[in-house]
RNA sequence: GGAGAGGUGGCUGAGUGGCUGAAAGCAACGGUUUGCUAAACCGUCAUACUGGACCAAAUCCGGUAUCGGGGGUUCGAAUCCCCCCCUCUCCGCCA
């Protein structure tokens, strides 16, 4: 959420900020209820403040033993008018707020302008990708020979789009998770935590799900909890309506599933683990003060590439345009790692500076140098996504024999266990 | 799920419907004293919104609200009433 006071002093910034995302929102509406609400408080307040004098008047009066009926009957007179405007009040700030939510985020500067994805900036390339004496086959079809992965019958008990790891294919899952948070906590100084994996409208709002994600995401109404689309949501609520005491920057990862509805998307692009309501992933998130925020954006994006380079996956490092970027973001890079089998580069991070757009929403601040409560600045990545990184390590490692060669990195997580091979 | 106890500022902890935005202590910050550290003494020390001074920021002078959240009673609520949330204890259920 942007600062009211954006909107009041900087209005042309923000209208063009807009332009550049292709987004249309109605500013001078909120501007009109803002003024609205601030005619109605002022007005409120003065006669608060009169009441409150003639009250103590009152007291002071009784307990000198004078009548005061006189003061009392017009002092309640006063209710109503100020009922009437604190209503005006609580209604244009609402109407006021519930337009600010949905006003996405300003991009920085340094954002490529553009209106859509073909105008992302590769910005660079790490890896070969392989060049096979054999046509590559899909994940679908290494998991199916390998007995990897259980389609059908996930889909049985929970649709498509879900699946079940099997035998050595769950154990693989398992390890990569395993294997990222070492890596993390170990040689990145990241602080392990493993939150919920429901949580609460607040929290959604916070990190901005809500209210423009709502259709996206699985909701639970007995309880008025969603399942999370990513950690990024329970992990950067853990300093909701704080004033954090402890040292900046903070660096916390955590292993959770993400539950995505993503309602509508299914067909060849989408088979097997591309695309799917349920994965797991390894998510970063950082709280930090605002002038380090681009720096520790460009360290986040290295922390996942050192995963990348581990696994020894060719990826590529995309720079987000200004009509890519998503809602809440104010700079992002994507990270794709390219799957042979789909002939496609595939997204298994998004690290983004939010600046203090989601900390202003969900109320998380810091003491600045001067003692001041401040907004922090937060960011998020992926460190990677599950699911994606699969398939990638599955097409990239694939053998003509139909074996699956596992980098080295991961075979200390799987007992030494150098290749996947059919079993009988 | 049932019964009971509780939720006050960064922390601890007072608070009979008006003199309480809130005692006291701790922590923090500024200063005095001091060879350094420590101690002592003096002072400052909640947040948000909002009106004004100012081109603006910082700042200053006012106002309003906030004692878990939301309603209500009253001229006036931290204090009384109702609903909700959370924590603790006991019981029930349960991986």
């Amino acid at each position: 959420m942007h600062d009211i006071r954006v909107l009041r002093e900087r209005l042309e910034d923000l209208r063009a900020a807009m332009r550049a995302r292709g987004v249309e929102v109605d500013l001078d509406a909120i501007i009109r209820l803002d003024a609205e609400r601030r005619r109605a408080l002022t007005e409120a307040e003065a006669l608060k403040n009169e009441r409150n004098v003639v009250s103590k008047e009152i007291g002071r009066l009784r307990k000198a033993g004078q009548d005061t009926a006189e003061r009392q009957a017009a002092v309640r007179a006063m209710g109503e008018r100020i009922a009437a405007l604190d209503a005006e009040t609580q209604r244009a700030e609402a109407e006021r707020d519930a337009l600010l939510l949905r006003v996405p985020n300003i991009p920085h500067s340094s954002v490529p302008v553009g209106p859509d994805a073909s105008a992302n900036v590769i910005v660079r390339t790490w890896g070969e990708p392989r060049s096979f004496s054999f046509p590559p086959k899909s994940h679908v079809e290494i998991c199916e020979r390998l007995k990897l992965v259980d389609f059908a019958r996930a889909a049985r008990m929970t649709g498509a789009g879900f699946h079940i790891f099997t035998g050595v294919g769950a154990r693989l899952e398992r390890a990569l998770i395993q294997f990222m948070l070492d890596l993390h906590t170990q040689r990145h100084g990241y602080r392990e935590v493993s939150p919920p994996f429901v949580c609460n409208t607040a929290a959604m709002t916070g990190t901005g799900q809500l209210p423009k994600m709502a259709e996206d995401m699985y909701f639970i109404p007995a309880d008025d909890l969603y399942l999370v689309p990513t950690a990024e949501v329970p992990v950067t609520n853990i300093f909701m309506q704080e004033i954090i005491s402890e040292p900046l920057p903070i660096k916390m990862t955590a292993y959770t599933p993400c539950f995505r509805r993503e309602a509508g998307a299914a067909g060849r692009e989408t088979r097997g683990l591309i695309r799917v309501h349920q994965f797991d992933k390894v998510e970063l998130v950082k709280f930090v003060e605002p002038e380090t925020s681009y720096d520790e954006l460009e360290a986040l994006v290295r922390d996942a590439e050192d995963i990348l380079q581990a696994l020894e996956v060719p990826y590529r490092v995309v720079a987000l345009c200004t009509g890519d970027l998503s809602f809440s973001a104010a700079k992002c890079y994507d990270i794709e790692i390219w799957a042979p089998g789909q002939n496609a580069w595939l997204e298994v991070s998004s690290c983004s500076n939010f600046e203090d757009f989601q900390a202003r929403r969900a109320g998380i601040r810091y003491r600045n140098a001067q003692g001041k409560p401040a907004f922090v600045h937060t960011l998020n990545g992926s460190g990677v996504a599950l699911a994606r990184l699969y398939v990638a390590l599955l097409e990239n490692g694939q053998q003509s024999d139909g074996s699956v060669t596992l980098p080295p990195a991961i075979r200390p997580y799987l007992g030494g266990l150098e290749r996947l091979e059919p079993s009988a």
